[in-house]
DNA sequence: ATCCGGACTA
DNA sequence: TAGTCTGGAT
């Protein structure tokens, strides 16, 4: 019913087209089951243009993050105090230095963009949507969901509380897993409607109660939405390096995190607060571009010296002939 | 063919 | 802990 604009972009998300071919049971479902596989691929450096649009403009209130900081920092008394991992400072500056020299997709955490130039309600509204969004999404297909979510004025909790979830679900593809994510922005918007009086919750506990918000987003909304800095917005990249370079481990052993909440958890015992929001574009595009899961590209890394799993990932690859393709 | 910048369920 | 939800990029 809206406007008529996104109408030619209707893709095959219609399920009345299979439903009434019986002759549809024995082909459906392929599904390809994923299989261990020799690591076989090359890892290509992943080289884009990113736009060098710093959002400096923040709606909100700048940092009352500092003051909280330091005064944690000094409240390390008790007895058990988590000493640093050796070298961290040069770690952080090494990747720092690699980061500036090259492009990676990431350009800091996507959705920050979604609430620039609206007002603070509706742009906390927009961050929540966005990382809503955009779990296992690229970046720019999240960003065009989001525009199309914005020209057809459905960013508020009022407009698609009302709207129809299947409008709603044409309007964010083709992002990752947008069936359900329609549905969770259907009751993320109604909850923040009825509880919140559309406005988005403003502590990290109210966040989680929310469908499709896990700690990572949580944690996302309130460093990007609330300026309110919780805990480390803690990723697949984030978990992977940071065990990678022996800075967490479960706690009381020296065993590696299992989950990125055991990452977070372990991270934020020892690193000061003011890297707790930088770490996180840091340590992403340095994932995707040298410190890749598959195959990390120590060669190319200036911190390799100082890294205790450096080279221990790199397969002997005499041991995979080249079969035939396909 | 394989990988995603997660969250949820069994 | 593993499977599932998704389509696009490489």
């Amino acid at each position: 019913m809206l406007t008529s604009k996104f109408s030619s972009a209707k893709r095959e998300i219609n399920p009345s087209t299979e439903s009434k071919n019986p002759e549809d049971d024995s082909v459906q479902k392929v599904r390809v089951f994923v299989r261990k596989k020799r690591a076989k691929k090359t890892v290509q450096p992943i080289v884009e243009v990113v736009k060098p649009e710093i959002v400096d403009q923040k709606p909100c209130s700048l940092p009352e993050i500092e003051d909280f900081a330091y005064g944690k920092q000094s409240s390390y008394s008790r007895s058990n105090e988590v000493q640093p991992p050796a070298n961290w400072e040069k770690v952080i500056e090494g990747i720092r230095k690699m980061r500036s020299s090259e492009d990676a997709p990431v350009d800091s955490m996507g959705c920050e963009k979604a609430g620039v130039s609206l007002p603070p309600k509706e742009g906390r509204f927009a961050v929540l949507i966005s990382s809503l969004l955009s779990s296992q999404t690229k970046d720019h297909v999240n960003h065009g969901a989001i525009q199309r979510l914005l020209q057809n004025d459905l960013l508020t909790a009022e407009t698609i509380d009302k709207a129809d979830e299947g409008v709603i679900k044409e309007l964010i593809y083709p992002v990752g897993f947008y069936s359900r994510k329609a549905s969770n922005m259907k009751k993320v918007a109604k909850i923040c409607l009825e509880k919140y009086g559309g406005d988005i919750p403003s502590t990290l506990e109210e966040l989680l109660q929310l469908p499709g918000i896990g700690p990572k987003m949580a944690h996302l909304v309130m460093n990007v939405g609330w300026n309110n800095v919780q805990g480390i917005c803690v990723d697949t990249h984030v978990h992977r390096i940071c065990n990678r370079l022996g800075w967490v481990s479960r706690l009381g052993t020296k065993q590696k995190t299992s989950t990125p909440e055991q990452t977070r958890e372990s991270l934020q015992l020892w690193l000061p607060k003011e890297e707790w929001v930088p770490i996180n574009p840091l340590l992403v595009g340095f994932g995707q571009t040298v410190c890749t899961p598959l195959r990390p590209r120590c060669g190319m890394c200036t911190v390799s010296g100082l890294c205790p799993s450096a080279f221990t990932e790199t397969p002997s690859l005499s041991a995979t002939p080249k079969k035939n393709k396909r």
